[in-house]
DNA sequence: GTTTTCGGCGTTATAAGATAACGTGTGATA
DNA sequence: TATCACACGTTATCTTATAACGCCGAAAAC
């Protein structure tokens, strides 16, 4: 199956949510992982908007779903994410996204709106090797890279 | 006059640290700005150590030295140099380093080795032109961006 | 040369983000 | 069925960051 990306254009974004969560059912049939239900009612949470969201943001949805309401449970289900690539850590905002790429491993490029805060993961792979090749020259060995640009989304370049 | 980059590579940085300190002095010169001594105590701090530290570690430094001991001291200080790039603040480590090509206004690229912490800056043009060229797919306006690499510096991929 | 203004700094207090550590239950494994 | 590993809820605490007030001193306005 083919997917479209999701952008920061304005576009069906349940079908992309889908698209996740069909990859997160994946991940449990194939590696074994265990997508239990507060990882997934995380998962839902952060694909019910197009933003990121902070980690006492997410609590609060998953207490209010009846999950345990102190901060380790949002951390570890947003961590567990992470880890399996289904999420990524938007570190300027401290807080969370859902991956909308999760089909392919990917090093990240955020772009993100500094009006509306809307987080898109755009296209990476030139990026990665000016990346690659500027830490060779240093001599330094990459093992994880972080790229977020903030700045102004279509939406919010419109004179209003 | 020019300078040697600040790198991975172990150098003579009390040099970096000079050609800082006279980039500072030309800020206040040219520009107007005010180089208070809380805020070049800070920056002083920053490079006497050739990695990133923490608003409270500065804090703390700052307080020896006889300036106020209370948060807001610290970060205000950091705030001016990150402000007129004399310093960076690297999220990943919530922390700020000195920045070490202040002659040459710059979007920096991190390169943050995981088991010493160093922070070095590397060349970047390519990087951000491939970046401005992803932005530009999306539709996106860049104002600012930030970019970190993790993994092993020089030094700490040697076997020990 | 006095007054006004503004920016810098010290302070108090609190907000926001994140993690350490312990106990319990449950599903998988032996 | 005994054991093990892990998930998860909880308590408590730690780290990072900012809001807001008041004082002071240097520069600008008069």
């Amino acid at each position: 199956m083919t997917h479209q990306a999701c952008t920061l254009e304005p576009h069906d974004h349940t079908h992309c949510a889908s698209n996740v969560l069909s990859h997160a059912d994946h991940l449990i049939a194939e590696q074994g992982l265990r997508m239990t239900p507060v990882r997934r009612a995380a998962l839902e949470i952060l694909l019910s908007r197009q933003k990121a969201m902070g980690a006492y943001e997410v609590l609060e949805k998953l207490a209010e779903q009846g999950f345990g309401n102190q901060p380790p449970v949002a951390y570890r289900a947003l961590e567990f994410l992470v880890d399996n690539g289904l999420a990524h850590k938007v570190r300027r905002l401290n807080a969370f996204a859902a991956c909308t790429q999760p089909e392919t491993a990917h090093r990240p490029v955020f772009l993100i709106c500094r009006d509306c805060d809307a987080v898109a993961e755009a296209s990476s792979e030139p990026v990665q090797s000016a990346l690659a090749l500027a830490a060779a020259q240093e001599g330094f060995l990459i093992e994880r890279v972080n790229v977020e640009v903030l700045g102004l989304c279509p939406t919010c370049q419109a004179p209003e």
